[in-house]
DNA sequence: CACGCTGCCTATTACCTTTAGATTTCTCGA
DNA sequence: TCGAGAAATCTAAAGGTAATAGGCAGCGTG
């Protein structure tokens, strides 16, 4: 059975191989992805990928464009306040970003802003809510943004050694003083990022009600291209 | 003239290697740094550099040591207060990221921890003596650690398009709360990033005088390995 | 029914990193 | 002083990569 230069049904779909390249990335790691590699995975010859996409780095980016899209949207409900909500939206993110580690220099080069600025818009919006005062609202997003992307980037490419404590591994001869408060830290890497966040928003914004409610979806939510807009 | 397999006076020096690697990353790009291209800089043969260099990644760690050993040492008289001084330190490693955007991937897979843990051990010390409770100082370390660090790699790869203002490039029609926000910030982004720091540094510690001095070097210094430790 | 487009193929180019082994010069101890 | 071994370079080559060029079979539409 020898495979046809044209089959009857196309061999190469375009979500089929975004899928299977963030698996061999996953499972084999980032130098273990090659067009070879993948083409031999959807049972085909590397030059044929060209007849998709321009070049790797167009794969690149729509696996980039994956991992961001995992990340959900959390729910007002679920959430006591709005500082909880910007901790909970953060670590959503940063949950799809570290469960792809090996995509971490893959998410550097080719963060799909795009993607991310969708969900600052509403956050502004929130902000607008809440009462901040427009020249403060960049600063908020920005910091966020600084605090969440790139420290869920760094983390990701930890390795394992390392993964548990915060400054794992630090020689207690040389750096004692480091050392001993690494010893009495109680917080897991986790909690360390979430409180982290709530420290930025408490040192950022210290006029706004911390208990204030997150305002719901429909509150914020922007007319969509279906709704008239200028009524 | 004909170059001899073994030469009187040695063509690779290591220090050389890393300054030429470093500059031809930082002009021509992190893509066109190959050992050929590196070899030809030291008139010299690829494959004669792994007589100094175990592999590629050697080499590339060192040149990433290097660059975060540019970051200077805040002088404690420059600033008035000790939050100013770890803005400070933190501007510094900034500034030396940024003065080599191109190798910004090479940083973050080669980041020498143990150089930062060196800073971090003193920031320790000064948290002691600004009265930080044992339990509270990870916090403060680890958060510093995720803006500086990850926010300057994650600045480094931006384009030149969007180098200058937060938010740049926001499309006005799609996230119009957005774009009126990055209008109205009066902020670059390098004062955005100084004042997140003093945003993070207030909400972590609101219980610490901000207008306390940073302790000075000698008040907080460690005895060096030449001074007598047990007294 | 034929012609053009689609989607795959093979072949090839021009790189890259890394290893093997040869060659020459230097150093150091007898 | 000499000779052995180590040091620092070389050439050659293996094996892998991204990308391009051009061929060829099937499909559908005029």
């Amino acid at each position: 059975m020898v495979r046809m230069p044209r089959p009857a049904k196309p061999l190469i779909r375009y979500d089929s191989v975004i899928e299977i390249s963030l698996r061999i990335i996953d499972t084999e790691g980032l130098d273990a992805f090659s067009l070879p590699r993948l083409a031999r995975e959807l049972n085909v010859r590397a030059p044929s990928l060209y007849h998709h996409f321009q070049d790797k780095a167009e794969i690149l980016r729509a696996v980039a464009r994956a991992i961001v899209l995992e990340a959900k949207w959390p729910d007002e409900q679920s959430v006591p306040n709005w500082v909880e909500w910007f901790v909970r939206l953060s670590l959503d993110f940063r949950s799809a970003v570290l469960r792809h580690r090996n995509a971490a220099p893959v998410l550097l080069q080719f963060m799909p802003r795009d993607v991310l600025t969708r969900t600052y818009d509403t956050s502004a919006r929130l902000l607008a809510e809440l009462g901040v005062p427009p020249e403060q609202r960049v600063l908020i997003l920005d910091g966020m943004d600084k605090l969440t992307v790139a420290a869920a980037i760094t983390e990701a490419v930890k390795g394992p050694d390392e993964r548990g404590r915060a400054f794992a591994n630090v020689d207690p001869t040389t750096e004692p003083t480091l050392a001993e408060a690494a010893e009495l830290n109680p917080r897991s890497v986790e909690d360390l990022f979430a409180e982290s966040i709530r420290c930025f928003l408490r040192g950022a914004l210290p006029y706004i009600d911390v208990d204030a409610p997150a305002p719901s979806r429909a509150a914020i939510a922007v007319p969509g291209p279906g709704t008239s807009a200028a009524s």
